[in-house]
DNA sequence: ATGGTTGTTAAACAA
């Protein structure tokens, strides 16, 4: 079973990208961030012709997450306990027994910034939400773009990016709290290419130069970390004419 | 040097 994770930023814009990708085979269960996409204008039935069910929760012009899976997706969610929220960047659902929550986590602008603190407040909210699901559910990953690249080996740059976005000491503590709930960094089981990331600059020809950081993760639940056979960075569709600056992320598990 | 590019939406804003 191959999960995937992918910012597509804009699913009116990446849709043929998409639905490309996954009739190679690359993914039994998709999960999208940035769709950008009202829930009425969700491409449902060019998902469904490409043989995939599909549960989404969107928003205009920003956010909007998705899941995209071969078998139907149950009991789906999409707000969480203590967190009143118009944004829409959470969306859980249980896919072939495993429990998927796929998170766009807020970017946070910069370090300090009034959207910095929405950015902690909202993961610290998400971490309790995150403990009540690994109780009910024995297999379950985390999957998203963190916007928070996890060490200094995800950074092209360690010194330039040292204490800015995405970078900083409280994002990193944060994530580390999500992950000492049980939670392993599926990219991390496997021996990975340095320099090995899923985010790139579309300015200043980030992808070219290699200028990266690796801010789109899957983490899985012991259950599942035993059973996780690979976990790679699928940088072809970066590639593609008006490309994502996103590339997907995919986990493959023995189930 | 606070640059540069893309997407959404109509001059910014967000990333």
């Amino acid at each position: 079973m191959k999960i995937a994770t992918w910012n597509v930023n804009s699913l009116k814009v990446r849709l043929p990208h998409v639905l490309d990708w996954l009739a190679a085979g690359n993914a039994d269960v998709l999960a999208l961030q940035e769709t950008k996409l009202t829930d009425e204008a969700f491409p449902v039935a060019a998902i469904q012709e490409a043989g995939f069910h599909c549960l989404y929760s969107g928003q205009k012009t920003y956010n909007g997450v998705a899941i995209i899976a071969r078998s139907e997706p149950a009991d789906p969610l999409t707000d969480i306990a203590g967190l009143d929220d118009p944004q829409r960047r959470i969306l859980a659902a249980t896919v072939n027994g495993v429990r998927v929550i796929n998170l766009y986590v807020v970017n946070g602008s910069e370090v300090g910034s009034e959207k910095y603190g929405y950015k902690l407040g909202w993961l610290e909210k998400v971490t309790a939400f995150i403990a009540e699901e690994m109780q009910r559910h024995e297999k379950l990953v985390v999957v998203g773009d963190f916007n928070i690249a996890p060490e200094d080996r995800d950074v092209h740059d360690p010194e330039a990016w040292h204490e800015r976005i995405l970078c900083s000491t409280p994002e990193r503590e944060a994530l580390k709290k999500i992950q000492a709930l049980g939670l392993s960094d599926c990219f991390r089981l496997f021996d990975q290419p340095e320099q090995s990331f899923s985010w790139w600059d579309y300015r200043a020809a980030g992808f070219r130069r290699n200028l990266g950081l690796r801010i789109d993760l899957i983490l899985s639940s012991p259950a599942l970390t035993q059973q996780c056979t690979r976990c790679t960075i699928d940088v072809e569709p970066r590639r593609l004419e008006r490309p994502s600056d996103h590339a997907p992320v995919v986990a493959e598990f023995a189930l």
